[in-house]
DNA sequence: CACAAAGCTGCACCCAGTGCCATATCGATG
DNA sequence: CATCGATATGGCACTGGGTGCAGCTTTGTG
């Protein structure tokens, strides 16, 4: 099986973190790891391609989980729902180890090159968000655009709900917030995307304003709208 | 004055990018590029605190530039087409040296560690808008959510463009492909941020339909749109 | 038991980045 | 003009992450 054999896997990741709490990140030398692991300094690269990787064990599972997951959507289903579908999985990741997590975010936090790391993991997850989108908002107009914009749009609303739970130190309810977090962009983009193939194209236009306002913000509401397609 | 000094700034960036462009980011090394530019290798790292940063001269600059542009923001204005305002100051920089910015499109491309790097400016910009968002959204439902979002959709409308005038070659035009994707964005979220302080609570509701438009359109449109608020 | 494949280790090496000190350059001042 | 001090530069040695290689051990298999 693929779960018993990482035996020293796991026994890295807990040296490294074991060091990297009570001494910092930056103070805690790979020597020191391996020494504490009681095995080679070659066999921790062997694991982890650098020192940044230790700090996010799963972050590649996860990510070929969740390219995978979406790969398997149905054609016919609603692409953001399905985007925001992901974003759920990614989530469990982190709440499945809220300590871990927790101990993470700290960590993260302090150290700008760690920062900068997550930062390029975070990308690859909105990349892969960014890139279903576009497959299914192809032939649209400004397709692309709007796959990025809206990738990016829910990878902050995960990121701002994610990062307030890890402050809470995992005590709050992190399902609930990211929920909400993404009715936020799905009221937005509600829908913005492609209206499912069997939708012919619509031209609906709404606008709720409120009594008093000012013509011109009305107008320049009609004017934005309308250029949505 | 302040642009007469860095004659040895601009000289090692001449020859960083005269070998980059030889050879490749990775197999350049920094006694390389000090040997090309006659000076000693101790004073590279005295103008840039890592070989990547030799590949991004002037974000440092633009960054504060931009950072004060937003703190000298009118308090009434309009946030989010305040901080489009601000990405049209970014987008100037790269427009200004298009030869230059194409190089280092190309480069950074194709080396992972400079991505990574420019993840990391790009980042700071985001954080720039969102602060800045924040800052202007505070007391509003959801609103360092909202900050948060938009200020992503906002950057990744600016790096869609941006890109793709890139991978032209320069040749395109920026400005109006950035005002386009812009546009996308305000439509989105179309001063669902703060009204302007001066703007009281309306109730104007606008309803344009295209005679036969599917009913739960209309309906699934007016929800998301009341949902801004 | 023999043998091969895979895993682990140590070693030597490259290169980015830093701290320290010596030197040079230049402007102000007596 | 001489001197002094601030600032810019250069050289040097050192740390530490990361890699290629070669040898050793373990494990599984006939």
């Amino acid at each position: 099986m693929s779960s018993t054999k990482p035996a020293m896997r796991d026994a890295l990741v807990a040296a490294a973190f074991q060091l990297f709490l009570e001494r910092g990140y930056e103070q805690t030398t790979v020597d020191d790891i391996v020494a504490l692991a009681g095995v080679g300094r070659r066999s921790f690269f062997r694991y982890f391609p650098s020192k940044e990787d230790v700090v996010f064990p799963d972050h590649e599972r996860c990510l070929t989980d969740m390219t995978a997951f979406l790969a398997a959507s149905d054609p016919g289903c609603d692409p953001l729902e399905r985007v925001c579908e992901a974003v759920r999985l990614v989530l469990r990741m982190y709440t499945e180890n809220p300590t871990f997590s927790v101990q993470r975010y700290r960590l993260t936090k302090q150290v700008p090159g760690l920062r900068a790391y997550e930062l390029s993991v975070v990308w690859r997850y909105e990349r892969a968000f960014a890139e279903y989108l576009r497959g299914r908002l192809k032939g649209l107009h400004d397709g692309t655009l709007r796959a990025d914009v809206i990738a990016a749009a829910v990878a902050a609303a995960h990121n701002n709900a994610l990062r307030s739970w890890l402050r809470s130190d995992g005590h709050g309810d992190a399902e609930q917030a990211v929920e909400h977090a993404l009715g936020y962009v799905q009221a937005a983009f509600g829908s913005a995307g492609a209206p499912a193939a069997d939708a012919p194209p619509e031209d609906v236009v709404v606008i709720v304003s409120r009594r008093g306002a000012p013509l011109w913000r009305v107008v320049q509401e009609i004017e934005s709208t309308l250029e949505r397609d």
